[in-house]
DNA sequence: ATAATTGCAAATGCTTTGCTTGTGA
DNA sequence: TCACAAGCAAAGCATTTGCAATTAT
């Protein structure tokens, strides 16, 4: 059983078949896909899956705190697993490629100035957007 | 004539009567307005200017780097005018409300953490969201 | 004069939803 | 059993676009 099945026992969510192909596809990517590229993924293990299957599944997971969504550049909301430690990510602006990078120091720095502002840092969005250093 | 208008002129932007009462309309806005709230604006002194048209607009005065376009959570694109010296944002998660604020160290910190990476930062996106804290 | 711009409505792309049928616990 | 989930197609929402009429330079 893999990880996202074993989160969704826990938290009491309903796990069907179609729920289940898709928490092992999301559980073996070690990307970012959007929904179409997911529901091909999936499509493969059982293409009776549908895409409005696929889209309230990985809803139900992210409302679960199970999935991350993230709204990139691009228009279309892309998930991965949500990670143990909180990261952040570079996104390669030619090839598309996501960098996932932790940086502790700014973390800190953003709860500063959140405070500084009179405010309780519930939430933040940093996305680095770069190009390859060619040597 | 507002600043936006005179950059329009500066960059060969072809000014239409639309246009410059677009431009008037961010220049005097003070927050973020979305595309439908500009419109709304915008309608208040000239009702036949379409939605299309400021859609349009906005997004030239994007590409000519006049505006600045924001993704924030909820779907809809909002703009500011281009300001001078770059700033992030605050969202305030219960009121909406948008704190605009500038950190020289947190730009340090991501401009070192994509050279580390090997990439050289082009833009990047740094968004926090809190609630305010009561005294 | 004429290439660019507008308004309108239709089209788009991503995402959600109503409804009927199917199914996990 | 039966509340919940899936599949399908239709609807929603923000945004874009084709086209004929209009306008800035």
């Amino acid at each position: 059983m893999n990880s996202i099945e074993e989160k969704c026992k826990n938290k009491g969510v309903r796990l069907t078949d179609q729920r289940k192909v898709i928490a092992m596809v999301m559980s073996d990517s070690k990307d970012h896909p959007d929904v179409d590229e997911l529901h091909k993924r999936v499509s493969e293990v059982d293409k009776k899956i549908s895409i409005a299957t696929v889209y309230r599944t990985v809803k139900l997971f992210e409302e679960a705190g199970i999935l991350e969504k993230h709204d990139f550049k691009g228009g279309k909301a892309r998930y991965e697993q949500s990670p143990d430690e909180h990261h952040d990510h570079l996104i390669d602006i030619n090839s598309g490629d996501i960098i996932e990078f932790v940086d502790k120091d700014i973390e800190k720095l953003q709860n500063e100035v959140a405070k500084k502002l009179g405010y309780k840092l519930v939430d933040h969005k940093e996305e680095l957007y770069g190009s390859k250093i060619k040597k």
